[in-house]
RNA sequence: GGCGCUGUACCCAAGUGGCUUAAGGGGAAGGUCUGCAAAACCUUUAUUCGUCGGUUCGAAUCCGACCGGCGCCUCCA
């Protein structure tokens, strides 16, 4: 299996440090806002990745932290003048929900910050004893100085950075590339007593320490969005490699950014959609499939035309499946056994998402293996009931467990209730009464009057069938 | 200025030296099935991969130049 590494900028052979085992941390939020769909192609991508790899057969240790001290939390709960932690709860929370919505499987673990202040001051005092950080009136920096290998992930040269440096000037550093572990309390502020007098640790340190504590000294892969590979990513190696002298993380993965009209969709720009505003447009299977359409390294288009295309991608897979459930209640067992391999797809499909977890390709062998079975449905009458056992599984196994754009088990089931169901199956009986006397404009008029109300209506060779837009 | 990503059909997008005279999805056109629809199936939709040169028996894929888009270098997935 390949892996694209950012530190090495080319794809390398995986090999985890325990066979069978990975461990796998990502940057999650900041809880100050609900996060926007931009950041949801990087948890989706993530939770893919994940879902591969569990499917490849390795036990995922998988962890993704909440930060929930930081300044965009204090401006926040300044603004709507609420405490900081309540401010982080509320949109943690809502992380979470939004998180289930779009079918992303639960961490691991999902460590807050501010759970782990301890180990983060720990983590500080060793780099201060080593002589790498240093404290400034209860500032604590990072002595960028020290670490001779500093600029490694994103390929930077210290003294360019220098050159070229638009940072604040902060008399307080030493260099201005000096970053902060540690800062000193103003007032109002969330604070934690430390040998530096109170503050609130910087906001690097955290993954250091929560990915340490949780995974080991050094993990398999790390990953997050592009923006995050200078400085944050760079910082956290700068950190953990400077306090215990191993290797931080073997693989660094990088996710590409979601543009809007070919601007990065941010925050900050402003140009963005939040993801339950997305959801509540379009099936999260639908997304995923946008999203697993593209590799996961490059930049994305975004627009309603894209997602539209996507949705109409995903229904293409559902009515197969849906097809396949009707045909395994009408279980018989005499008919034809189809000559088909389905281990093929399995192989394509792992060999494809070997290299680099290349899930567009994934995507196709899904769609070849769609096509192939709607033509063996077409061209035989009856067919034996083991193909549609196993076209299932193929499903569910791929399409569902590993990519998430398909939910076989929500099929058929009615948000409304048995009854309206039910009324649906009386109005369908009715209706092939009409359609045997010939009474077809009564029939049609049944079924256009249904179509308003969003049910659809499709006469099939296994009779009439409905589903809910 | 430094570093990185990117330019493939009407749209999205894989492929990065011969397996591809270029996957897959959407769209469009024609056909089959159907009372009609829908779904599904079949056929068509890039002799061509930003432009110009070069390397090679052979390139969308390698090299060079040029043109265009984007990102990071400051909080940001």
């Amino acid at each position: 299996m390949l892996i694209y590494n950012t530190l090495s900028r080319k794809k390398e052979e995986f090999h985890p440090i325990n066979p069978g085992l990975v461990t796998m941390y990502v940057c999650g939020p900041t809880v100050y806002d609900f996060f926007h769909i931009g950041n949801a192609r990087s948890f989706i991508m993530a939770d893919i990745i994940r879902r591969y790899l569990e499917f490849k057969g390795f036990n995922v240790k998988f962890t993704m932290n909440i930060t929930d001290v930081d300044d965009n939390i204090i401006k926040k709960s300044i603004q709507e003048k609420k405490p900081a932690s309540e401010v982080a709860a509320y949109y943690a929370q809502a992380f979470f929900e939004d998180l289930k919505k779009l079918k992303v499987s639960a961490a691991t673990f999902n460590p807050k910050a501010t759970n782990h202040i301890e180990t983060m001051i720990n983590l500080i005092s060793d780099l201060e004893k080593k002589g790498i950080a240093y404290n400034v009136n209860g500032n604590v920096f990072f002595d960028v100085s020290k670490f001779n290998e500093y600029g490694k992930l994103s390929g930077k040269n210290i003294n360019e950075l220098e050159a070229g440096a638009r940072i604040e000037i902060n008399d307080e550093k030493k260099n201005p590339l000096d970053f902060a572990l540690w800062k000193k309390t103003k007032e109002g502020e969330p604070s934690w007593d430390s040998p530096w007098g109170k503050g609130r640790p910087g906001w690097h340190i955290e993954c250091s320490a929560m990915s340490t504590t949780l995974l080991g000294k050094t993990i398999d892969i790390h990953a997050g969005g592009n923006d995050l590979i200078f400085p944050h990513h760079e910082n956290e190696i700068a950190q953990s490699e400077s306090a215990f002298e191993q290797k931080f993380v073997n693989y660094w993965m990088h996710f590409g950014f979601l543009n809007i009209q070919n601007e990065k969709m941010s925050k900050s720009l402003g140009n963005f959609f939040t993801a339950r505003e997305i959801l509540t447009k379009y099936s999260a299977e639908a997304i995923r499939l946008f999203f697993s359409q593209t590799y996961y390294g490059g930049p994305l288009n975004f627009s309603d035309e894209l997602l539209d295309s996507a949705q109409k991608g995903a229904e293409k897979i559902i009515n197969l499946a849906e097809k396949i459930e009707h045909s395994l209640k009408a279980a018989t067992d005499n008919g034809v056994n189809p000559d088909f391999d389905f281990q093929k797809y399995y192989d394509d499909f792992a060999k494809v998402m070997d290299d680099d977890f290349n899930t567009p390709q994934g995507v196709a062998v899904i769609f070849d293996f769609v096509k192939a079975v709607n033509k063996i449905i077409s061209d035989n009458e009856k067919i034996k009931i083991q193909f549609f056992v196993d076209a299932k599984k193929f499903l569910k196994d791929v399409a569902d467990n590993v990519l998430g754009i398909i939910s076989l088990e929500q099929l058929g089931k009615s948000s409304e209730g048995i009854l309206e169901d039910d009324l649906i199956k009386l109005l369908i009986g009715v209706r092939e009464t009409l359609k045997k006397e010939k009474n077809f404009s009564l029939a049609d008029q049944i079924r256009n009057d249904l179509n308003k109300l969003g049910i659809i209506l499709e006469d099939s060779k296994f009779g009439t069938t409905f589903k809910k837009r």
